[in-house]
DNA sequence: CGGGCCGTTGACCTGGATCAAATGGAGTGG
DNA sequence: CCACTCCATTTGATCCAGGTCAACGGCCCG
């Protein structure tokens, strides 16, 4: 199952035999922790780079009000920060949603890897890339769409995400944030997170129970919410036709 | 004045003079742009390394509805992307705001350059690190803070940016951005951005006229929206002490 | 002098926060 | 098997921060 990595990877370019073999074997010694648990916090100086193989992670701050953020989704293939060595210290915490397998790959094999494999190197950029990506897009999610879309816009983009390191069966998946969690991710209150799933549900658009998610229309959901997924940047899946949806203006002059 | 990114590399760690001199070397052709007008627009499959000399620019991004979300602002020695090479194309486009000087850096210098200095290598993946950094500290900023602090925390994180690159002299800078585009940057509406400006001024914070913003009590301004400059990773500077500042909690165990 | 852009202000109204309480399900222990 | 606890979800009621609409004033520039 830890080929989350490789498939999210060949979702930008083709990998040789060699490559997938030498991603194999960063994966050493797997971690199972708890849900709720801290996989690194704020300050600290982290020595290793995580990759999660199963699971949801999520990267959040709490502000000294209390207020809690959270600032990304971590889910099975994705790393945190190639190259955090280079910062003198952590701005954030990682912590575990559900319960998650965790590898830690020292410093050193991410060097080795990357040198013997410029073609990983590449997708390891284009790893850090995407996440930017998705940041701006999580910014423009909060900052611009009123809460029903920017919840559809959360739902649809794990479909993608996860779609492609093989986690959706018929247009669903497991989902393990709880209302509360969904809130912290989206400027929310939990209260208004939850009438709002309820509107999902009544539009027909999705189904939540048990955290499984199953998204009973998905052109339709992504219609709701105009979801263009170019910042994805995925090309190898079958999601991935590049094409202009949902575009009709362009940026104004001044 | 393009020792811009220089100084802010410098603020990472000290560069040699050989680095420095072939920091110089990047600088070829200067362009001067007007205000408002688009470096690259979404969709562009660029192939230079932009390099903000002066002025102010912004990543943004315009939702179908028209709704405009900027994401970022490019302060002198800020790059777009070192690394945009790799995506097949731009998620969302990069604009002026007001008048600036831009150099185009061709990719191959770019890759010449790391090469040969290890150190600029460093610094260029510590800008990167930073530049994910100070977006992950939006996130928290739009979707966990009041208007106010919003507003404040932004002055305060500018304040920083720009004193990085010696555009700072009495607390006070050129603060080019109108009321509306502050409001696309905060997600706001521009009256409220106003009425917002406003309290600060009020409170004796901040003086802003004629695009000359003047922060008149430093401290109390951070102290107001809770400012923590960790997440810039400054080093070198007079701001850049290694010191936890309003930090009294820390994030809860499960 | 006129037009356009930007900032400012007032009036109004609504979306979403907040508070509070009830329901339901999962686990635990008697 | 039932009683009890702990949490997440659900729902109702209330309130206000901030959006929206509209008008005006100032400034720059042609």
């Amino acid at each position: 199952m830890q080929q989350a990595l490789t498939r999210k990877l060949e979702s930008f370019e083709p990998l040789s035999d060699q490559a997938r073999w030498a991603l194999n074997g960063l994966v050493l010694k797997v971690r199972q922790v708890e849900a709720r648990q801290d996989l690194i916090q704020e300050g600290d100086k982290p020595d290793n780079v995580l990759l999660i193989l199963d699971g949801f992670a999520c990267r959040y701050k709490v502000l000294p009000d209390g207020q809690r953020q959270i600032m990304a989704l971590l889910v099975p293939g994705d790393f945190c920060d190639l190259n955090v060595f280079i910062l003198d210290e952590m701005d954030h915490s990682i912590g575990t949603i559900s319960t998650c397998q965790v590898v830690d790959i020292p410093r050193r094999a991410i060097d080795e890897i990357t040198v013997h494999h410029p073609s990983i190197a590449r997708a390891f950029w284009w790893c850090s890339l995407v996440d930017g990506a998705v940041l701006r897009e999580w910014l423009v999610n909060i900052g611009g769409r009123a809460p029903v879309q920017r919840i559809a816009h959360l739902l649809c983009e794990l479909l993608m995400r996860l779609e492609a390191v093989g986690r959706v069966t018929d247009n669903s998946y497991t989902f393990p944030l709880t209302q509360t969690e969904i809130a912290d991710t989206m400027g929310l209150s939990d209260v208004h997170v939850n009438r709002t799933l309820r509107e999902l549900r009544a539009l027909g658009l999705i189904h939540l129970k048990h955290r499984v998610l199953t998204i009973l229309d998905v052109e339709r959901l992504k219609a709701f919410c105009l979801f263009t997924p170019n910042y994805l940047h995925l090309r190898n899946t079958r999601w991935g036709e590049r094409r202009a949806l949902n575009w009709p203006g362009r940026a104004q002059e001044g």
